[in-house]
DNA sequence: TTGCATAGTTACCTTTTTTATACTAAGGAG
DNA sequence: CTCCTTAGTATAAAAAAGGTAACTATGCAA
């Protein structure tokens, strides 16, 4: 147990606030299947470590599904789980909102004045 | 903006992935108005410059509006903003998810506090 | 024998986030 | 005059997250 909650929309943020926990659900919820190196080049900038790391701590949540393939070179399928799959409405509303929004975060703390010295 | 997203989810979530972001919205929504120091015994653990903090975040992403009257002892009132409001959808899909996998994520967990969507 | 393919791992480093602790302002109560 | 109140600041430190670059395994093709 990583935390002690304090409320249940704690649990969920948990498990999907990561740089890239995000965008990696949504394409998954998607593709369906994806292999490692299809997910790289989904997220452009992630390097491979992180990526591992992110696909580790989702499967370790439940939420992934990690099938290996003994091949060389290696061949790795990722897929939602059943729980993953539940989280289907919340990226949904995730994605709405940030298409509404996408406009307005952020554009107050504009460094501009460079004017004088 | 503060980043190149590359899906709208990212948006929702980088405004949204604090370590007491959720709650806090949570209660502001809840609660409609809150002052500093309801929030803070509100969220047992956290220390009064993060919270400071995470307020000031999301004041600054349009979440959260900050009330200041003018007296001593200082009272300020926090509420969500129409932006934050427009949340809610989001954050009861969260609360969902959380209540339904709160015995998977992490077994010996204490049980959380049960309010109510 | 060399090189390529994929899905990693490892060591090291920087940046970001969170915590702990102490301090402040200004009026009212005692 | 001193203490109490609230909503913060200031400073330092620790912890977490993420990034870079180099290295691995193993079968196949040239």
């Amino acid at each position: 147990m990583r935390k002690n909650y304090i409320h249940p929309v704690e649990i969920t943020l948990d498990v999907v606030c990561g740089k890239w926990k995000g965008v990696i659900l949504w394409h998954l919820q998607q593709e369906n299947i994806l292999r490692f190196g299809e997910l790289k080049k989904l997220l452009p900038g992630v390097s491979q470590k992180t990526l591992t790391l992110q696909l580790r701590e989702l499967e370790e949540d439940g939420l992934v599904k990690r099938k290996v393939y003994p091949q060389v070179p290696p061949k790795v399928e990722y897929s939602l789980t059943h729980y993953g799959q539940e989280l289907e409405a919340t990226l949904n509303q995730m994605c709405e909102w940030g298409k509404r929004h996408k406009d307005k975060v952020g554009q107050n703390n504009q460094p501009v004045s460079q004017e004088n010295s």
